[in-house]
DNA sequence: CAGCTTGTTGAACGAACGTACAACAAAAGG
DNA sequence: CCTTTTGTTGTACGTTCGTTCAACAAGCTG
């Protein structure tokens, strides 16, 4: 039986290469925490050498930001289609974006990882902290369309997405930290009742 | 003239050592962030030797832990005093209590990182995810103290406390990330109005 | 099949890390 | 003044880190 010569690895599109990269840098960030989020590490759970890192990112810190960049973008991608699926009255699909906030993959440990891991970069470096302000914002604007929808005033809609995003972010950051304190439908009954208060009552 | 020979060190007393040493890591932590507090440079920043940390922390991790022990302490020891000044007034010491969580000193960059150091380690410790749990206990129910004394009722304490701060959490945390998004006024306005829809209006 | 491009490897380097420990000296007691 | 105690030092060790880069090979081209 002759012995076929496997292929020693194999080649990737830059892009797809920078996407296994990512999800594996969220991997390792979830398992051992940001202590632990060497460049070997995510080179290893990648299954490439840990010299790729480098050759597609400018050090941790930058790969770091990519991912939270990402898994922003999953979760904002969640939240939408749960808008999506909600129909189409305003109020509905508002408390399907607060309710999917709280979804398991959504308020989960492992994701609270990867933002505790750019969050600790804000401090020391103004180009992530620019970064976190440009995604917050897109976050709040998301926020403003779907009150505005509800008929909350424009005056007022500036105020009352800062406030609902404290709220379902304050919501999710002890449930990913304290699974066990309070329930998930706990959390989005408090937020819908929050809404209750700022959104006029939809027309009988 | 004679020179005199200066002592080469201080000894200290335990606990003052140990405090010396929380104070020097708070203060790395909210220069250099997570990655740069390593034993030596907190060592330096406390002017003593990198071997002393060990000597009194099980390695960088538990100082960590203690720092946030420690500043935790602080900040409920500032709301306290701002509640004790608020007067006998039940629902002014509520309102003193949430507006002084975002008072300079407490909303603050630096303070965030011992927070953000702190969750880093939730992830991957359970010991360091329990005492978490311990201290959001604690500030709970500290405030569900202040709420029942403006007569929110014993069924709706649980989940108004839980509401209220994850409120001034998520206005902390993006007050302290974000610091030119909105205004300091605009988060204690925002939480005034919060407990205004939870606490039964004060008897005219 | 030969040649070229380039994604990928893996070792090597210096720097920084956590830890341990023997030596030292400051403070207290006699 | 001498002895004891112990807080503190500073070095040394082994490990792990980020980074670099010459060599390699996979896959495309002709």
């Amino acid at each position: 039986m002759r012995k076929m010569k496997e292929p020693a690895f194999k080649r990737a599109e830059p892009d797809a290469r920078r996407q296994s990269l990512i999800e594996a840098c969220a991997r390792v960030l979830g398992r051992v925490g940001t202590a632990g989020a060497s460049v070997r590490a995510i080179a290893q759970e990648a299954g490439v050498s840990p010299g790729l890192v480098n050759h597609y990112f400018d050090g941790v810190d930058a790969l770091v930001a990519a991912t939270y960049a990402h898994v922003d973008g999953m979760v904002t991608g969640a939240l939408d289609a749960a808008v999506g699926e909600a129909g189409p009255d305003a109020r509905d699909r508002l408390d399907a974006f607060v309710t999917a906030s709280f979804a398991p993959g959504i308020a989960d440990r492992q994701l609270l990882a990867t933002w505790v891991a750019f969050w600790g970069l804000v401090t020391a470096r103004p180009d992530i902290a620019r970064q976190h302000d440009e995604q917050y914002a897109g976050f709040r604007e998301r926020l403003e369309g779907l009150l505005a929808g509800c008929g909350v005033p424009a005056s007022e809609l500036r105020r009352a997405a800062i406030a609902v995003t404290a709220l379902v972010d304050g919501l999710w950051l002890e449930l990913c930290l304290s699974p066990g304190c309070f329930a998930v439908e706990e959390a989005s009954g408090i937020a819908r009742r929050f809404l209750d208060t700022i959104v006029p009552p939809r027309p009988a």
